[in-house]
DNA sequence: CTATTTGCAAACGCTTTGCCTGATT
DNA sequence: AATCAGGCAAAGCGTTTGCAAATAG
């Protein structure tokens, strides 16, 4: 177990970077997508193998989608998340509601509740004109 | 488009028993074996085809648990999933809380909620003690 | 110099599909 | 007899991994 030092490469630097500029909430082709345009010769497993390790250390999320495709966040700060299903994007939802839902929760009788994971559907901003 | 006609097979009605007989919330591959015990020669394929189909006609549902394999499910009304963190069966909720979800929900102000997937981590009764 | 990271390609796990034979109506 | 469903195996898709060469420290 421990974490092995982390060295530095520019692959890893572009990865995060295409992660963090964006609230698209790119998937691993997304970002390969991405990141080609600066490191045309990246592959696609060392993309994939960088968001897990900024992943595991913190520095972005990943998000847990129902039936969907891996998606990546650089906003790790705990928040919702909304599937348009117009559009398809995936937006990040104001959470006041979240904050209490926690405790909405603890009523519940037969399931001890230590985290949950919420999907929303439905029509974002500009889609519902 | 348009539904072509079912046809009654031994196969369907097995996969659907498999489905239906338990609260298990079984996996493609679980029915498999279940049913094999039945029609030892049924094929991986089969069962897919037909939980697909059983899912599409509403006689069974389908599980959207984030990083999961697909389950399924033979209670077709609307309820809640719990994993459990301890042993991984995925437990049916109580859902009192379910039902002001959806009120609760419309208070958020940038995104037109019209569904939403909940699955809740944490203990099932067995290994809360 | 050593350990980590890369690119590449092969392997993976779950699910779907094509094709031909067999079953249902 | 005309379709629909099954068995089998191959393909598909997103993701992971083994390996030798390149690179950071």
């Amino acid at each position: 177990m421990g974490r092995r030092t982390q060295r530095y490469s520019k692959q890893r630097e572009a990865v995060f970077n295409a992660v963090k500029s964006t609230d698209s909430h790119p998937s691993a082709e997304d970002v390969y997508e991405s990141v080609r345009r600066e490191i045309p010769n990246i592959s696609l497993g060392t993309v994939y193998r960088n968001l897990s390790r900024l992943a595991d250390s913190g520095k972005i999320s990943t998000l847990e989608l129902p039936d969907e495709v891996t998606r990546y966040d650089g906003n790790t700060s705990d928040h919702l998340h909304g599937i348009c299903q117009e559009c398809g994007r995936v937006v990040d939802v104001e959470l006041s509601v979240h904050q209490n839902l926690h405790d909405y929760l603890s009523g519940i009788s037969n399931f001890h509740v230590s985290r949950y994971s919420l999907t929303l559907h439905g029509l974002c901003r500009d889609c519902l004109n």
